[in-house]
DNA sequence: ACCTGAACACCGTTCAAGT
DNA sequence: ACCTGAACACCGTTCAAGT
């Protein structure tokens, strides 16, 4: 006996192409779907809806959802849009730099509302991260901070940035609100900015 | 014909005596939870098991998880112990009063983190926390703020202060790290302290 | 009014099977 | 090797029923 299609309803191809899929493949995707749904919406089943997979296709190629997820963030920072490294003999001012960076980190946490979601909990780890740190201690070392100061001060310029990032999406706030808090947490960490440049009250 | 328990189990009883659930009980339950498990096993079957109920016993005080968790922030905010509130014509120093007025909120939220998992990314709003926002903002007020500028200076706070919270509880960090970023966020928000009591380096 | 248990539409993940 | 679909042990919540 013959089983035939429903006529009304053409359905997904049984079987996909082999090598459709692939990590690269799934991130894309995986970040598509948080940019335009809430982290409760960041499913299995809808992340392989949005490839045209069958749900356990993923499967082939992470080991799971938290193996997704932490490869999104080191995804997230990778597309980061730091201010370019400066040679060494042509150090920026070391203040600005700092500034910059977090304004950038902050940029990027706050144009992914649900990843940071998702993200804000883990615990921060791997290489990208571990060179931004190196980066920022060294801005802060140039401005004049020990070693331990400098330390202490990253973390809490990271601590300002992510909870800033989270409030804008828990009830968003003006775009001047960041600024006004970071400047302040600056000023605090390595002495009021030189009065020459700021024109600013 | 008799159908006997089975010797061993001996098996909740079948039916709740009436009026064993209040809204009450089942907010202290909910925290309890909360502190003694991860946000992804607060379900409402565990707490219900908690509880000693059947799992829908709970829709009966509440309408949902949601509502849940908004209440389990009140009752947090509720139990947060604030420095005494001072007489109007007593006033303490100002910076001082913010300073504790932080901690006791960073000590609150560190103490709980699973539940600051579940609550960092939702509004806060509610007559506590307006009450609060209000006292912060009249002792920056009386530290020489401007109303706008007062404003921004509490939002940034209150940034920093959760971002420091949900940080400690991703990769703990020593209990001066928090003390260091509040010092130095209130000396670029105020200005620096006066030099007879920063006998600190 | 308050509590119970079955049922529904979801989850992430395991497993056996197809190609 | 890569993909599929059924199945398992979970979720939050709706519903009809008990007292």
């Amino acid at each position: 006996m013959v089983i035939s299609h429903s006529p009304g309803r053409p359905r997904r191809r049984v079987r996909a192409p082999r090598n459709t899929l692939n990590r690269e493949r799934v991130l894309t995707a995986a970040v598509d779907l948080l940019d335009h749904a809430g982290p409760d919406e960041f499913t299995m089943r809808a992340l392989a809806k949005r490839l045209g997979v069958a749900t356990m296709a993923v499967y082939s190629h992470f080991s799971g959802k938290d193996e997704i997820i932490d490869a999104v963030r080191v995804r997230l920072l990778a597309e980061a849009e730091l201010p370019s490294d400066q040679a060494p003999d042509a150090p920026a001012d070391p203040r600005e730099e700092i500034r910059e960076l977090c304004r950038a980190v902050h940029r990027l946490l706050a144009g992914h509302p649900s990843a940071l979601r998702l993200l804000a909990d883990r615990p921060v780890r791997g290489d990208e991260s571990r060179q931004f740190a190196e980066r920022v201690k060294g801005a802060l070392g140039r401005a004049g901070l020990d070693r331990d100061r400098a330390g202490r001060a990253f973390i809490a310029l990271m601590q300002f940035t992510v909870g800033a990032a989270l409030s804008r999406g828990a009830s968003p706030s003006d775009p001047a609100q960041f600024d006004y808090g970071l400047d302040a947490l600056l000023a605090g960490l390595l002495g009021p900015p030189p009065a020459d440049e700021g024109a600013r009250a």
